[in-house]
DNA sequence: AGGCATTACGCTGGACGTAAAAATT
DNA sequence: AATTTTTACGTCCAGCGTAATGCCT
């Protein structure tokens, strides 16, 4: 069968001309050079070189030989990585959330559930994990509303983050209208709230940052109001903020997870 | 680089079912298939095999890297058939006819002013003639008409022949007007000719015939007209039979020649 | 004179096969 | 008992590099 070494040398030499740059170029001797051109020619079966006395050049056989070359070295590249691809990916739990909180849940757990399993986890908006999931790319999903399969996982219910002297504090309670057109510290990655926000605030500026450290600095440093939520960092918040409940029923969230059954084999 | 030959006994694992089997389908010894299996598997660098004690299978990953084989193996052996048949093509000359008298002088003189040159000839209509010719795909067309760049080649001239007891003995020439109706023994490979006869004489049957000794028996046994030419047949025409020309415009044919500029390079 | 392709030749490491072990049917 | 996979080990030759040749610019 063919020798796909020697094939990436026929490619070099097509690419620098003459049998010595290939020889440097792979770090062998010319005369181990010349021996692989005329083994491949002699594999061919046909002329792939035009030969003078101290110069040889591709012929035109020789040139659509380099193209079926290159194109084989590609695949066969391609092919490997492929399989390394598949393999890693039987290692790993792909998990695809619509927020962030569900993660801090999950993840803890599944890296103990699923010892020597790697987890790769992404947070995008609703439609992107639901066509994920249906294309068979995640192995778990979390949504905010329930399919076919799906479990309720937990609860996360939004809330607005002031300091104690923004005009907002005399609510007890808010809705979305209420603060439709006051501008927002948001940080990014966040799935679907980032969305919903938008949504519900259409007349809102959002200051989006990526950052937690800015983030949280910013919050510390200005009077912009923001979120937070009942998970994880409502008991720990800002001090000198103030969390004001939202009562809409979209601030209200149950958190739906589908896994796909284990792949036994 | 991967190994195609590794490749190819991968393939064999996969339809074999063991190892044994694949190193008497090789000739090769066990120890030298088990090897060239952790071999590839190396070069993988996952694991393509799940390992029993003297039991060993392909798994999920080893499964995809046997498709994969086979893609590569199989336009890996197409590339070598393919750059086999270039470099064929590179020294035949490629003649497409119209007719086959023509193909009587040009072949010959091909032979000689082109030594060394493999010569593929064949007879077809002029419509695909002409666009084997535009399409690139011959070196020489040969067609009853001229076309940009071609030259007269030669001529030839259609006769009737009959047997000296034939009632069109009667006549000194003939139309094709006055000969359809009747029914003619016929040759295969005529070309252009085959065509020209069934569309000036709409009426007529004709009995092909392929084998040249069993048409000329016939010629010989039976009292059905066919045709001859000028060219070549007609000085050692058929004893007992007579050549009756035809007048009309299109049985006198001017053949016209095109080639392709010798390439250099 | 320097660069290039190729041949000649000696050496070495990798690949092969034999033998053997260990396990399964 | 037969089959299968794998390890151990000795052998051998395919492929390597060095040296040298011949040629061209």
């Amino acid at each position: 069968m063919i020798d796909l070494d020697e094939m990436k040398q026929l490619v070099a030499f097509a690419d620098l001309g003459t049998l010595s740059k290939v020889a440097e170029e792979f770090h062998i001797s010319t005369p181990s050079i010349t021996r692989a051109m005329q083994h491949l020619e002699q594999y061919f079966g046909v002329p792939l070189f035009t030969r003078s006395k101290n110069k040889i050049e591709l012929n035109e056989t020789g040139r659509l030989a380099v193209d079926h070359a290159r194109k084989l070295l590609s695949e066969a590249e391609e092919a490997v990585l492929q399989v390394r691809a598949f393999d890693q990916r039987q290692h790993t739990i792909v998990v695809k959330s619509c927020a962030p909180a569900p993660l801090w849940e999950l993840l803890p757990k599944l890296s103990t559930q699923k010892p020597g399993m790697m987890v790769s986890s992404a947070i995008c908006q609703n439609d992107e994990v639901l066509s994920a999931w249906q294309d068979g790319l995640c192995d778990v999903a979390i949504l905010p509303f329930p399919i076919d399969g799906a479990k309720p996982f937990m609860q996360e219910n939004l809330f607005v983050c002031v300091p104690e002297d923004h005009e907002l504090t005399k609510h007890k309670s808010l809705t979305f209208a209420d603060i439709n057109g006051f501008n927002f510290l948001l940080r990014t990655e966040l799935g679907f709230w980032d969305s919903l926000c938008r949504e519900k605030m259409p007349s809102s500026r959002f200051l989006v940052q990526t950052d937690v450290s800015v983030f949280d600095e910013l919050v510390r440093a200005s009077s912009l109001p923001c979120f937070t939520t009942d998970y994880g960092q409502l008991q720990d918040g800002y001090p000198d903020r103030i969390n004001i409940p939202l009562t809409d029923n979209e601030a209200h969230v149950t958190f739906y997870l589908v896994r796909k059954p284990n792949k036994r084999r």
